[in-house]
RNA sequence: CGGAGUGUAGCUCAGCCCGGUAGAGCACUUGCUUCGGGAGCAAGGGGUCGUGGGUUCGAAUCCCGCCACUCCGACCA
């Protein structure tokens, strides 16, 4: 339970038109998130219970295909970037110097880092699949950081990585992978919207995977299948040979009947195939007993861009509206009082909510009027929100609305809790 | 990497074109009133106007340099 009164941050009426996106506004607003720079925010208390809620789900998710999260350094050396050849070729990796005048990076992403470290322990194909994960600060030196949280120079990603003996084993995994993405995104309240896309594979695979959310405010544009949650990326919708290998049935010209949509990118899953397993001499023996390079998988999500999209998605004009799982807490209680002796009668009500489960957002604060805390109520957005005051208190009863709701209704607290563990 | 802007009170901004003692709203302090959808009135505190130079009797305002920041576009394994 956190008491309004001790948060330190406060909710503005007015931010910045500097930082325009529509989840920077809200988000500001709302104090769930403050920005040092463009493309480097703070996770203020409310913003950061959110950020751990997605990464939660993430992880559970990961944890349920058998990987084993770890955390990897963000400060590397050059020296196993020169190794794949990557050092002079990733252009928005973050270079600085060292002491002794050593080049070290910030990672961008981490298949330097994690082949080596994995295949210390992979010597046989009896070591093999093996998947480790890890939820970190990644940083990219974007030519130009925008739009929010969605494209960021130093953001949360959650970076898998999988290891196979053989090519069908990677496409078994990667199979498994693709499914608990799409449960990722059904726990996060956006599964319904979210298309898995079909992306250029780039040098590593015919094809990569990219998880699309639909949003009017989305910065790609993907082509829907008709009557599929698939969508074709614009860099292969006019590659005809590439589109009669992904669609069943495919003729010639039909995608131009696709409907173009805008999205944004919340997913990204590769074979890696054994690009980074070669360039770093990642290999075990096989039955033969003769050496073999290891094939390899890459599945990326962002925390911290998912948090911006689903602002995109799901606020309205009043401000942000957070589905029951990530929400920073899912029952805001608004006390109407003008003296702090009268929160001696909401006490008791919270107290039992709390002991019920539920996680409680106590707008306790006196000095402040009704209307101010219902403002801040529909800005902060917790999916459920009661009031007490002296009109209910006298009917033994609180007034509950649900935040997408217009109206509210007067329900005993009993009733509340069956209403909220249904 | 192109293009366009901005820097004035804690925050959001006006003032600059046309030089003459620094402004508003929000926030904050005090008092009175108000009290279920961002209350009202009154009083008050708070700014070397990014920075260095120049022009001028006089510069937030005009000129030159510097610093910092941002937006739009390109880019985005």
């Amino acid at each position: 339970m956190l008491r309004l009164s001790q948060l330190y941050t406060r909710t503005r009426k007015e931010v910045s038109e500097a930082d325009p996106s529509r989840n920077a506004q809200l988000l500001t607003k709302a104090g769930f998130v403050s920005r040092l720079m463009a493309g480097a925010y703070t996770f203020q208390p409310l913003g950061l219970r959110v950020l751990h809620k997605i990464e939660q789900i993430i992880r559970e998710e990961m944890d349920a295909v058998g990987a084993n999260e770890v955390l990897m350094p963000a400060l590397q050396p050059r020296d196993v970037w020169d190794a794949t050849g990557r050092w002079d070729n990733v252009d928005v990796l973050f270079k600085l110097k060292g002491a002794g005048d050593r080049d070290l990076c910030l990672g961008p992403t981490h298949e330097e880092v994690v082949t080596p470290l994995v295949t210390q322990y992979i010597h046989s194909y009896r070591d093999l699949p093996q998947a480790v994960y890890q939820i970190q600060t990644k940083f990219r030196n974007e030519a130009r950081a925008k739009s929010g949280l969605l494209r960021g120079r130093e953001f949360r990603m959650k970076d898998m990585y999988s290891f196979h003996a053989t090519l069908s084993d990677l496409d078994v995994f990667y199979e498994r992978a693709t499914t608990a993405y799409h449960r990722v995104y059904e726990r996060l309240g956006i599964g319904d919207r979210t298309l898995l896309t079909y992306a250029s594979g780039g040098m590593f695979s015919k094809y990569s995977h990219e998880f699309q959310t639909l949003t009017e405010y989305g910065e790609d544009t993907v082509y829907r299948i008709p009557g599929t949650k698939a969508a074709i990326n614009k860099e292969i919708i006019g590659d005809q040979d590439a589109l009669a290998g992904i669609i069943p049935g495919y003729k010639p010209g039909m995608e131009k009947e696709f409907e173009e949509v805008r999205a944004i990118e919340v997913g990204n899953i590769f074979k890696l195939s054994t690009r980074f397993s070669d360039a770093i001499g990642a290999k075990y023996m096989d039955e033969q007993g003769k050496p073999q390079s290891i094939f390899m998988g890459c599945y990326g999500i962002g925390p911290s861009r998912i948090l911006g999209t689903i602002v995109e998605v799901l606020a309205d004009d009043k401000g942000l509206i957070w589905p029951e799982a990530v929400a920073p807490y899912r029952l805001h209680v608004v006390s109407l009082v003008r003296e702090a002796a009268e929160l001696a009668a909401s006490e008791p009500i919270v107290k039992q909510l709390q002991a019920a489960g539920l996680e409680v957002l106590w707008d306790d604060r006196v000095g402040f009027s009704a209307g101010e805390k219902f403002k801040d109520a529909d800005l902060i957005g917790c999916p459920h929100r009661i009031v007490i005051s002296a009109k209910t208190l006298a009917a033994g009863q609180v007034e509950y609305k649900a935040r997408q709701d217009e109206t509210a209704e007067m329900l005993t607290v009993e009733a509340l809790l069956g209403r909220l563990s249904a």
